[in-house]
DNA sequence: CTGAAAGCGCTTACAG
DNA sequence: CTGAAAGCGCTTACAG
């Protein structure tokens, strides 16, 4: 054996190495194998173990997960259907939860649903297909087969949006009212009450919770609803809508002081339609955006936003997880405290 | 069996359905009720085919990928590994390919190698154990495995950074020495000569050759790359290099008209640096980069960029993939022709 | 301490 | 036209 020794080559040849050839290989049943590799070493002697040990190094074995999942049901992968990779928020939140995931041995598959409830539909059962062992939605939309999974052995956690159609779902994200009260609070604080709202459809979650908060917290000072201008237009792309409601705006007769967008995203396309339109214009207004775009200190400085860095999503999202797995699921919604981001303009009028 | 109808409740329960559920429920066997979900309909007869299908339907039966990956060795699972997500034209590229992807039948896995060899390594097994079908790597860093599973059975694509070390891997992206070239040729028949360049670390194959074209036109233009001051700072996080980089092109003695950045996020850390020393700075500089992000238009509308809409990378790779399989490989790069973006500032100098 | 055997969900020669 | 059987890579009672 020890003579012409291969250097070293493991496993650069073409073949894969299954756990029978490992136990082969170490003179052992598949058995014995399967359960040192597992950590199960309690039964097993001290050579033995050495000897699979061995072997799995020098063939540069690794197990294939799917012939464990098919035999215990249940895979490494989870599931995140993120609602649009475009948006740079939930991009950075997606591999925030896919490195939080790895860290603890799962897998990501990572959907797109272009926030259409047909095409979640057909990630949601795939993911059944591929037997996922959670699916985390970051977006949800409303969807037939998500309410029919409601009660099935399914794990769900919702991220950043909470499920449209169900309270005690489990959700991690901000608190999307709070964080409306605490804008309009900041808003009043600095005497701004010239405000204009911008909004997509509200059938998400997240954005009517947010103009809940705002319009709550207004009203207390006094200023009501119909005193504050809404712009909406409809579109799932949030730049193409902000860019029109701005359009309206504009063509105002009286022009508000604060564009409050419900989303980062319509923001941006609020801000284009100034600068094609009326560049000067950009000065005199303030913007004020949901989700602190993680580009937003280094392109958009004149946007004012409240959120929280991606990278806390991950951690929270699969302590979640973990928690439902061990029979512990947190009773409450998991909120990431969000922080404001605000331009060098706005904070010096404090 | 018509009473009782159970309006319709197909799968909404708990078990999963399996294919021997359905040949039971169909009377045949699961060799039959195999065939015939797969489409196997010459050897069938139409009454048994009528059965079968009526049966997957009332169960809402949907295959268990696991079993035919087990079974067939191969699952219908493509790894697709991104140096950056936080880089929002990497993750448009990504969700452009998932989308492609999607539509051939196949599951995108997503991982996020944070430009770190280990990384990459680490998902590269991660990508055999799951008997990926293919892994197409979006941003590619030189890691050992790489190397070592070049003559592997392992499909490998490279899209928007070729291989770092390997002439003949599959490509799909910019010709990027071209585009450099096409850049230096605008800015010579603008008459901008006062260039300087800031790039990150250059082992990476793309803004190597950028930079090889743009410098070879020039040089032909007779500006010779003792001319033209090079701004460069190590690290992975292109958005603080770009920044670190203008610091030091700001202290220049002789300030530089046009600032060209290897990539467009060098070009946005390079841009906060001016607004916070300089404000005004920003008007008497031109600004290019290469990819063209996906959000320059919104709200980098200063930055003039060169690049491919991401959704032409998806169709292009799932092209090159399917060629492959087809044992007809493409035989040399497939380059996705690129496109200038100006902004209006630029362009009426012309 | 160790191994033979069953079985997870599927497909596919092979035999009828 | 259809089915019994083997087998993909693994794990896990069960028996020894």
């Amino acid at each position: 054996m020890p003579s012409a020794p291969r250097r070293k080559q493991k496993n650069t040849s073409n073949k894969r190495v299954s756990l029978a050839m490992v136990a082969a290989h170490a003179n052992v049943s598949t058995a014995t194998a399967s359960r040192i590799i597992n950590g199960i070493t309690n039964k097993a002697s001290e050579q033995t173990i050495l000897q699979v040990k061995k072997s799995v190094a020098e063939l540069g074995y690794r197990p294939a997960s799917i012939g464990r999942a098919l035999r215990c049901q249940e895979s490494r992968m989870v599931g995140v259907l993120a609602a649009s990779l475009a948006n740079p928020t939930m991009s950075a939140i997606a591999s925030s939860i896919e490195w939080a995931l790895r860290d603890e041995g799962f897998i990501m598959s990572l959907c797109d649903t272009h926030q259409e409830a047909d095409i979640q539909d057909e990630y949601l059962l795939e993911m059944r297909a591929q037997l996922a062992r959670a699916v985390v939605i970051v977006g949800a939309v409303q969807s037939p087969l998500l309410t029919d999974y409601r009660n099935s052995d399914m794990t769900f956690v919702f991220v950043n949006r909470p499920a449209p159609d169900q309270e005690s779902a489990l959700y991690v994200g901000i608190d999307n009212y709070q964080a409306g009260v605490d804008v309009a609070e900041l808003l009043l604080q600095h005497g701004k009450k010239n405000i204009a709202i911008i909004h997509a459809s509200l059938d998400q979650t997240a954005a009517e919770e947010r103009r809940r908060g705002l319009l709550d917290r207004l009203a207390k000072a006094g200023i009501h609803s119909d005193q504050i201008p809404h712009a909406h237009a409809e579109g799932l792309n949030h730049l193409e809508v902000g860019y029109q409601c701005m359009g309206n705006i504009l063509n105002m007769a009286e022009r508000p002081e604060v564009i409050l967008c419900l989303s980062d995203m319509l923001a941006f396309g609020a801000y284009r339609r100034v600068q094609e339109t009326e560049l000067s214009a950009t000065d005199d207004m303030t913007f004020f955006g949901f989700d602190d775009n993680p580009l937003n200190p280094w392109i958009a400085n004149w946007l004012n936003s409240v959120g929280v860095p991606a990278e806390l999503y991950g951690p929270a999202t699969v302590a979640t997880l973990k928690a439902i797995w061990n029979h512990s699921p947190p009773t409450t919604p998991t909120y990431l405290s969000h922080k404001f981001r605000l331009n060098k303009a706005f904070t010096e009028v404090k």
